[in-house]
DNA sequence: TGTATTTCTGAACAGTGTTCATTTTATTTG
DNA sequence: CAAATAAAATGAACACTGTTCAGAAATACA
């Protein structure tokens, strides 16, 4: 029966719509003003319709949170790719993480601050996969690292929950606007600099 | 005329007894599901009674934020007078500052995380003097560091900027649920290496 | 064509922050 | 003390929010 692919198949191009419109919302507008309602006027559907499709406003959330990490990985890719050397590949993943977070502020927000796409998964009682495969990676160029001779003695584990504080916090505290006690254009710059300031400290790390 | 003296003083406490309402309101179930509405009959007035004392609710955020910091200080503080060597006093500075975070989770959030105090000040064209005292303190701890003999070469500010960034990087992280990646016996634990993780590397940095 | 399913709507619910005319309370003046 | 003035508090109203659900519309199957 053809009918029921058809059925299956127009209900993932519906969500898609769903989906594209809440993005374009948001990123627009942001999180906190946009609403259903919104979503489904975009589309051209009554705001009931919507639930139809997605349990709650959150699992829309998630759904994009998800996007977004696909979006990041790659990324993150690019930046490995970029260079040979390990260590070098370990300053470039952390620069284009920051990059990701400074040009895509709502997404970054939704993938490491908003508690919104949590509490889906919690209620689900599954575990955050985006966020693990994305520490994966840092792992794995850390690893690369430590084979080449680099941070000697340390625990992989430690040294990169360590490195995704530092380039979390510098890009949390800019997105939130506390870096609002510094001048307006030494803000970036300021960040920039304690990244490398950062990476100068790591690399002359010796047991 | 003692009266507008009275007055004064009845206005004053009645904002205490709103922030003090609100206060316990949202550290029992947090700030997304406390409302004005509550925050009124929480103190025996109507909703409208509020913005009598209060411009808004952001106002009211604000001002507990600056309560917060006061704590916070205070926390920084102990910590500070708790060691004498000053590399160790940077030590303990942090170590407080997580503490309080893990401690105070709500107020964490509200002095780091949540824009709405932040809109406040941008509305007031005003300075965000409470983080700009905390981060003095922190490039004071740094600078006797530095006049100690460690971080050679570096800059204070930008050290400063780093290792706030780092240690607001694990609260955040963790209050916001991404450590979910993690056995939840080990997160906490986690977090604990990877500072001392930290320390331990910026204490042998030499240029 | 008629019945059964699926899809969609739009009203309704309980809540939000905020405003404002009206009433209540307090103070000052004649 | 009583009347006039000023200040404080109310509660209804506004325009929203996420979410649910009975009923209407559209589609699929016999």
């Amino acid at each position: 029966m053809g009918v029921i692919d058809r059925k299956e198949r127009e209900k993932v191009e519906m969500k898609r719509q769903i989906l594209d419109a809440a993005r374009t919302l948001f990123l627009e507008q942001g999180f906190e003003k946009t609403s259903i309602r919104n979503i489904a006027e975009a589309i051209e559907y009554s705001a009931g319709t919507i639930y139809l499709y997605f349990k709650d406003k959150n699992e829309i959330l998630f759904a994009l949170h998800v996007e977004a990490f696909e979006a990041l990985m790659r990324a993150m890719q690019a930046g490995i790719i970029s260079e040979t050397d390990p260590f070098d590949r370990l300053v470039a993943l952390g620069k284009h993480y920051l990059k990701y977070a400074f040009e895509n502020p709502e997404l970054y927000d939704l993938m490491f601050v908003m508690t919104a796409p949590m509490e889906t998964l919690e209620c689900r009682e599954e575990i955050w996969c985006d966020g693990e495969r994305a520490f994966e990676t840092l792992k794995f160029v850390v690893g690369e690292c430590m084979q080449a001779g680099y941070f000697e003695g340390v625990d992989n584990e430690t040294f990169s929950v360590m490195t995704w504080s530092l380039v979390h916090g510098l890009a949390t505290l800019h997105l939130r606007r506390r870096t609002m006690i510094f001048p307006e254009e030494r803000r970036v710059q300021l960040l920039e600099e304690a990244y490398a300031q950062f990476v100068e400290i790591i690399k002359r790390y010796k047991k």
